[in-house]
Parts: structure tokens; sequence; C-alpha cells
DNA sequence: CGGGAGCTTGAGGAGGATCAAATCATGTGG
DNA sequence: CCACATGATTTGATCCTCCTCAAGCTCCCG
């Protein structure tokens, strides 16, 4: 149980419309004229690692679009296993549930210092039409990284599903890489704390990946790439 | 490799007016006079056990709701595994992408026989402000299935997967439920054929389930939840 | 009746879980 | 600034589950 604060400081407005990934967020098609019109209640959370953005089963109140920063969606079993079925990071909108169900579906807590953007309900459901398309955009992306969840991070051998994590944290032509604790690799992956460990541990003494700060990762790529498809070596 | 025929008939309108789930599906809320102007061209599919209903990667044409019948979605990863993704029954909707992509991105093959209703993307088209918050709805079930695969048929034991498997396979008042081959319920759960069978079979000897014709169960629902939670008896 | 596909079962081994301990980071107060 | 406490990570040893390879079985269909 990590057991970080509940919630990061909020502060002030947020200025879309200087926003540096402005172009991946849900406002992306919007023109200065309505950006004008909902600039009012739009502001910043920050996020220490730890720290919960809202939880399973609490009444959705807003959604949110992750700036900096990853951020899991964890899930609970009947016998309290913990799981996460998602992570979010730049450009990615959380509570999207929150538009059609009363309730969030997921906890979400910050795995690095995040930043975040609150949108409360009542902007999405006052201008509905001019942002139905990327909305539906948003929960297509959803969906496509549950199932590249199932697909990729939840078949075969440990260090396949390792090999894959490192590969999906950070597009390949990205020098580093940052990861999180090995708890949260292994609740990701479906396999223990230990396992987790001790793959990543073996990668490390194999050059497949070096540790140049703290979960801060460089990684070699093609090795990775076929570890992942199973060739053995 | 099932290889079953790649399509099923095709057969005249298909009539909404008087369909029998029609509260479950996209047109929930659509009016008479709406209902005559896009009665043309949505006609009925049926597919027999192994057929094909479109392949990842196709260009995504229709959107299909289901009307009996399980249907699975398939991926693969670049070693050729295969993965089930996800299941589709009475209600849900298909090839939801190609509201806001290009291509399909499953492929849906059916697991018993199955009847769809093909809804040509034109027609989506056409009267999206009406059908907006419908196709909101169905994304969010989307999400959820595929959160609930990654928690319930993708954790724990293999014993606690099938046994969360037949929970899910119908509502706990349903007297009996229709299952489908190993090989399927294998790439469902993560699992081997061999491990899928063993299991299921031990099941029946202990008298969990019960077949009372070929792959149609009776389940002591109890005993079931029991095992889902990870109690040993 | 024979062939084939899918299902079941067996034996053996490998990978991962579990339990337990040692080492390493991090931040705290002296 | 250092010693210490705390939690995370690494590692070890053992056991059990599940995978693998292989054979037998059942059911269906020609």
């Amino acid at each position: 149980m990590t057991d970080g604060m509940n919630q990061g400081t909020t502060r002030g407005q947020s200025a879309c419309e200087q926003c540096r990934i402005q172009d991946r967020v849900l406002f992306a098609d919007l023109d200065a004229g309505d950006f004008s019109a909902l600039a009012g209640p739009i502001d910043d959370v920050e996020l220490p690692p730890g720290g919960t953005l809202y939880h399973a089963g609490q009444p959705a109140t807003a959604l949110y679009t992750v700036r900096t920063g990853v951020i899991k969606l964890e899930q609970y079993l009947a016998d309290g296993t913990r799981r996460i079925v998602g992570l979010a990071s730049q450009g990615d909108l959380l509570g999207l549930e929150g538009t059609v169900a009363e309730t969030y579906e997921h906890t979400a807590i910050a795995l690095h210092p995040a930043s975040v953007c609150r949108i409360p309900k009542t902007i999405i459901d006052g201008m509905e039409p001019k942002l139905n398309r990327q909305i539906m955009r948003k929960w297509h992306d959803s969906a496509r990284k549950a199932h590249a969840c199932i697909r990729d991070l939840g078949t075969g051998h440990a260090r396949q599903r390792v090999a894959r994590l490192f590969l999906v944290l950070a597009p390949p032509s990205t020098p580093r890489c940052r990861l999180f604790g090995r708890e949260d690799v292994g609740a990701l992956l479906g396999v223990t704390t230990e396992t987790a460990s001790r793959t990543i541990a073996e990668f490390k003494r194999h050059g497949l990946v070096a540790e140049v700060a703290t979960n801060v990762f460089t990684r070699d790529i093609a090795a990775l790439e076929r570890i992942a498809a199973g060739d053995e070596g």
C-alpha cells in the first residue's frame, strides 16, 4: 500500500491556449472563441508520486488530461488482489467514464510526479457536439490501450512481458525511459513483485537495459524486441 | 487454426422496429420517424461457429450489433501468438473503432452460431448527433469489458480464471451457459489448451459444473465464486 | 468402418510463487 | 555530517503450478 497523500495542490487557472500539448488534448479542434468561453474553471493539479487523483466508486465530477508524468489505473478483485489495468501519460484523458456514468471505475494514482488538467463535467456537457469527435477518439485510444495491455503485457513469460513493458514505456527513438516501483510493475504485468525485480535485475546484468539513475533506464531496443518476440539468447 | 468459412449468409432487410433486443442496441432512443429514415440498408448476417465477421486491418465499412450468439475478438502478437481480447454477446456493438479509424482492430469470429445486424458506416455518419450518447455508452461498455478481462480473466491461478469465466458467461440467475472450444478458452484466459481442458474436466469431476449437452453447462454458482476468490476446498 | 479434429489424460521439467533474509536507498533526528 | 530507522529492492531456497511433449480417447462425418 503506497498510501501517499491523497491529493496534490490545485493552483489557479490553466492557460489552455498556451499549453504545449494542446494538439493532443481534448480541445484540439476548438477555435479561439471557444477557448475564451471555457477558460473559466479549468485548473491544474500537481500530484506527487503515490498521490491519488480519484478513487474507484467516487462520483465522477471531472475529466483529467495528463500534461506530464504517468498515472496508473487500478482495479481490485473480490479477494482484494490489486491489478493495474492501464497507464495514462501525456495527452491521455482520465475519467472518461464520467461522461456516461455516475462514478469513476478506477483508482488513479501517480507513478511519477504528475501534472494534470482538471476539466469539470459541466464544461463538457455544455459543449458536447463540438467535442464529440475528439471524445470519441479518446475512447478509442483507451480501448486500444486496454487491448494492448491484455495482448502485450498479459501474455507470455515474465521475461517477454518485462521486455514489452520497456518497449512500451517510451517510443524507440527516446534515449531513456522512466520505470516505477517493482510492486507496480508486478501488478501491471500480472506477476509477483519478486519476479518483476528478478527479471529486471537479470536484464541489467545482461546489458539489455542500464540504470543511469534511480528508475531511469537506457535500452537496447533491438535486443528487447528479440526477447519480446520469444527469441532466447 | 479454426479456419471456418469466412462469411455467413446475408439475407434481406432487418426489421429494427420489431427487434426483440431493440432497447439494448444502438438505436434505443430513436423515435418512429427516425426508424423509417434508416430502415433502408441495414441487413442481417448469420454466422456459423468459426465464421469470420471481419479481419483485423480490413477497411471498416460497418458496425455490427450482436443479436444472438457469442463472438470473439482476436489480436496477434509479433511472434504470431493469438490472444482473445474480448467477447461480444447480445446487444454488444462490434467494430466501434470504425467510427474514428479506417480499419478494424480485431478479427471477429463467431464462437456459437451467431446472428448480427450490419449497420453501414454511412448511416451512422448521417445521424451522428442523435446517436452520440448511445455510441458513447457502447464505448464505455467496451472499455469496461476490456478492463474486466485483464482483472478477472487474466489474474490468478488457472482454476480461478476458469471459475471467473463460468461466472461471466451468463448472469447467475441463468440456469445454463454455453462454453466454447478449449483452445479458445485458453486464448481468452492466457493459459494453454491443455490447462484449460484439465481444469474444466476437474470442475466437472468435483461437481462445480455439469455438462448437460456438448458445451452446455449448469453451474454451482456459490462454489465457483469461492474458487474465483481464491478459497480452496 | 475409417479418418480427422478436438478433447482428455499422463509424465517430466521449467518457470514462477512463496517464504524468508540480506542489501540498498531515503529521509530523519541527533 | 553521520548513525539510524524505514521501506523498497535484491537475492536465496524450496515448492507447486502450469507448460511441454506425447499418447489415447471420443465424437462426428464421410
